[in-house]
DNA sequence: ATATAATTTTAGACAAAGCTAAAAAATTGT
DNA sequence: ACAATTTTTTAGCTTTGTCTAAAATTATAT
């Protein structure tokens, strides 16, 4: 596989990802930040050797030994977004783009091992699941703390808004990153949420509430 | 700068690393495993980015800017290939293939985290040694053990003879990789040389002490 | 010294991946 | 329903890095 065909499998995949129809080739098109004929070729050289299921002027969607790529190729990604924060310190934010570079390297030694080293972890820095070597993976969930229901429990893996203000508020909560939260209660009234953290339980108000995101583990 | 014209850089750096003359075409095709033909085209190129001079039918040589890129490549390198044997356990001679694709990725914040987490290290784990930034490096020396006068000192960085025998041999006199020996005396008899370990000092024969290379540090 | 051999370069072609412009098919609006 | 618009595909061209075959240059050997 070229690097190029693995970016296109990797687009169509992040594509379906949530509506699983057929992708349209502006999508794709847009997604690359090229142009859809030079999609059209590509999709045909991808159908040529059966990783998409493609019909002209249909779309085009990943046959499942196009999807057990795409997966090898985020298991890599993810996994080397986890060694860039937890071993190198990168910050959460810096490494999608180093990322995208070292996905692509070909070794499933190193895959293994580099997974070995890290602790074998099931999600990235995003809170995103890492599928497994056969592609297997817990489609867990984010979301803000607003749409989830009391008992619900999960890991803050994001912010949607990430003005300065709003980061310094965080910290001077001791709201982190990683930290695991749980819903305790929500205030009908108000919309405000009462959280237990590792120090204790805090009150957050629904606008703190519809800006956090957590990771929802073992959601079935 | 490409994939394919880094490669063209490190080959013609290594092909003028000893015999720092002026590097011919075949040569440069039989190491990239190209024709001839190819290799002039590529030169061309390289030629007008100013990294390499070049006459026609003279050969070719890196430029100042030429070399400090080879360094740069060179330094890359050598720092994954620690990464690999010291964090991700792979054996001192499964790690070039990796390296080779690791070497190209893009990052200087990458590289110096990575150097960084590795603790500085100076030498890759065969003993060459690593350019800083600058492309500064102590140009040091791997030498067999045969070949060195009494209270030469170094680290045990490879073998010439790699038969199970050998290893097994080593193995028994809990000689590795990596371990520091002192030159005591050289027996002008049978050539035999007494070497200090880190548990005592032991006499090895002079076949033993032609199939072991030693990296010199702080050779003038 | 000069014919022969080896090396290097040129010329022309090809595959991959992209582009533009134009044609074909599908969708939409009235 | 069908004209207008949008989407998708095709056709032909470009660039990068490669190749083969032939020409040019340099090296070698008697």
């Amino acid at each position: 596989m070229t690097l190029s065909e693995e970016d296109y499998i990797k687009a169509i995949y992040h594509l379906s990802e949530f509506n699983s129809k057929s992708v349209a080739t502006n999508a794709i098109a847009e997604q690359m930040k090229t142009k859809p004929s030079s999609v059209t070729d590509m999709i045909k050289k991808l159908a040529e050797k059966s990783l998409v299921n493609y019909k002209k002027y249909q779309g085009v969607s990943l046959s499942e030994k196009g999807r057990l790529v795409a997966l090898s190729i985020i298991r890599k990604h993810r996994l080397w977004e986890v060694f860039l924060v937890d071993k190198l310190n990168f910050s959460w934010d810096e490494v999608h783009v180093v990322a995208e570079q070292l996905e692509h390297i070909k070794s499933d030694a190193l895959i293994d091992k580099l997974d070995a080293h890290l602790g074998f972890p099931k999600v990235d820095p995003h809170g995103d699941p890492i599928p497994n070597k056969d592609g297997v993976f817990t489609k867990s969930v984010k979301k803000l703390i607003s749409e989830l229901p009391v008992g619900s429990q999960g890991v803050c893996v994001g912010v949607n808004d990430s003005s300065a203000a709003f980061l310094k508020f965080l910290d001077k909560n001791k709201i982190a990153l990683g930290d695991t939260f749980k819903i305790l209660e929500i205030e009908e009234f108000d919309g405000s949420v009462t959280i237990s953290t590792r120090s204790g339980s805090i009150r957050i108000s629904k606008q703190i509430a519809t800006n956090l995101f957590l990771e929802i583990v073992d959601e079935e």
